[in-house]
DNA sequence: GCTCTGACTATTC
DNA sequence: CGAATAGCCAGAG
C-alpha cells in the first residue's frame, strides 16, 4: 500500500504544486515537475495515482492537453464543473483541454 | 539494495 | 496524423 505523504519529498512537492493550481486552470505533468526541478513526469503521475485521493488530479494533465489515461471521462466532468476551457472534437478521448487558455503558471515557483 | 511497474514525454516509422 | 519505441524519474515489492 502506498503510505505516501512523508515517505517521499517528491510526493509532497507534487501535491503542493497541484494544490496551488486554481479552478479552471491546468498544468502538464512535465510542467508540475519542472516547477520544483524534478523532471519526473512519470513520477508525478504516480503521485496522483496513489495519492490522488483528496487532490484535484484532474488539474494535472499530459502534454498536448490530454487528460490522464483511463480517467478522461471523470476529468471532463470536473473541467465542465470548474469552467475549464475544453476543445471539442480532438484526440481519442473525444475532447482536449485548451492549454492556450487553461495553461497556468505558478509565477514564483518555490 | 536490486528489479519491476507506472495517471509521462519526445522521437521515429 | 496515428501507432510504436526509447528514455526518464520515483516508489513499491
Amino acid at each position: 500500500m502506498a503510505v505516501f505523504n512523508t515517505s517521499g519529498e517528491y510526493t509532497e512537492q507534487v501535491l503542493e504544486v497541484v494544490a496551488q493550481i486554481p479552478p479552471g486552470r491546468v498544468m502538464t505533468y512535465g510542467d508540475v515537475a519542472w516547477v520544483f526541478g524534478r523532471p519526473g513526469a512519470r513520477a508525478v503521475g504516480m503521485v496522483l495515482r496513489y495519492h490522488g485521493s483528496g487532490t484535484h488530479w484532474w488539474r494535472v494533465i499530459r502534454a498536448g492537453g490530454h487528460p490522464p489515461t483511463g480517467h478522461e471521462a471523470a476529468a471532463r466532468e470536473h473541467y465542465e464543473a470548474e469552467g475549464t476551457p475544453l476543445l471539442p472534437s480532438d484526440s481519442p478521448a473525444g475532447y482536449r483541454i485548451d492549454l492556450a487558455a487553461a495553461a497556468w503558471d505558478p509565477q514564483g515557483n518555490l
